[in-house]
DNA sequence: GCATTAACCACAG
DNA sequence: CTGTGGTTAATGC
């Protein structure tokens, strides 16, 4: 089933349960005004106007650069942030090491397991790119989900959709060796987060390590391994996919 | 045993 | 922050 609308900013055609892209205009800082705002996530779309202005006056924008804590594990949670543009990283430290757990692409809730399961947060999230979040009060939040079944209804989708993914990403973490985890890294950002073959890694050798569970040394290791074999390109941060298919078969075989 | 995998350490751009 | 090389421990054939 597809959603065809258009978003009226970027003039991407919506794919049904996923949130509208956004590349461009953003409402001012500080001047939150959620009844025109672009990045509208699908629960919030199912308000009527008389929920959203509640909504409105009962959350803030803020702005996070490069490598800033959102909020970090062992805090208490105050309020659910949703990610209006940018890309963010929800990290864990483990016993040994610290785990990026997933990448989330905006626009996007998180913390939502936070507010309804246990109070205080059990992982952190940190701004991989220059971030901008909406933050909204628990309380209104949760008022709304109790209130509106549709909005709930995206809510529960959304999570859904995370666990899946999480399970398919603990398989290949856990039955895959460095190579077919890092091609996997590889193929997850060249297809779901910039849908190109081109792009421009955002995360550090070290981060990319985290990620995929291996130490900085194996990544810059694998990574000059691909580039010999002609599977990619590097040039420092700039990666070029050149063989799709080879790193598939890498990424499968392990 | 020998080969492979990947972490750890050290050093150099 | 990255790339390389040597060393080492674990595991597999």
């Amino acid at each position: 089933m597809l959603d065809t609308r258009k978003c009226d900013v970027c003039h991407n055609i919506g794919i049904f349960g996923k949130w509208y892209q956004l590349k461009t205009i953003m409402d001012q800082p500080g001047q939150n005004n959620c009844v025109s705002c672009r990045v509208k996530s699908l629960a919030v779309e199912t308000l009527n106007s008389q929920e959203l202005s509640v909504l409105q006056t009962n959350c803030a924008g803020a702005r996070y650069r490069k490598g800033e804590l959102i909020f970090r594990q062992g805090n208490l949670s105050s309020q659910i942030t949703y990610v209006k543009t940018g890309l963010v990283k929800i990290h864990k430290q483990g016993p040994s090491r610290e785990q990026i757990l997933m990448l989330v692409k905006s626009p996007r809730f998180i913390g939502i397991p936070t507010i309804l399961g246990n109070k205080i947060y059990q992982y952190s999230a940190s701004a991989v790119e220059s971030v901008e979040i909406c933050c909204i009060d628990t309380d209104i939040f949760k008022t709304m989900i109790l209130r509106n079944g549709k909005f709930a209804n995206e809510i529960i989708n959304g999570l859904c959709k995370d666990e899946l993914r999480f399970f398919e990403r603990s398989i290949n973490q856990m039955q895959k060796q460095l190579h077919g985890r890092i091609a996997d890294a590889l193929l997850y950002f060249s297809e779901e987060i910039f849908e190109s073959d081109d792009f421009i890694m955002p995360l550090s050798r070290a981060e990319l390590g985290d990620f995929v569970h291996a130490s900085r040394e194996s990544v810059t290791r694998v990574l000059s391994a691909l580039q010999r074999n002609g599977c990619i390109d590097i040039k420092g941060k700039k990666i070029h996919v050149l063989n799709h298919y080879l790193l598939q078969t890498i990424s499968q075989k392990g």
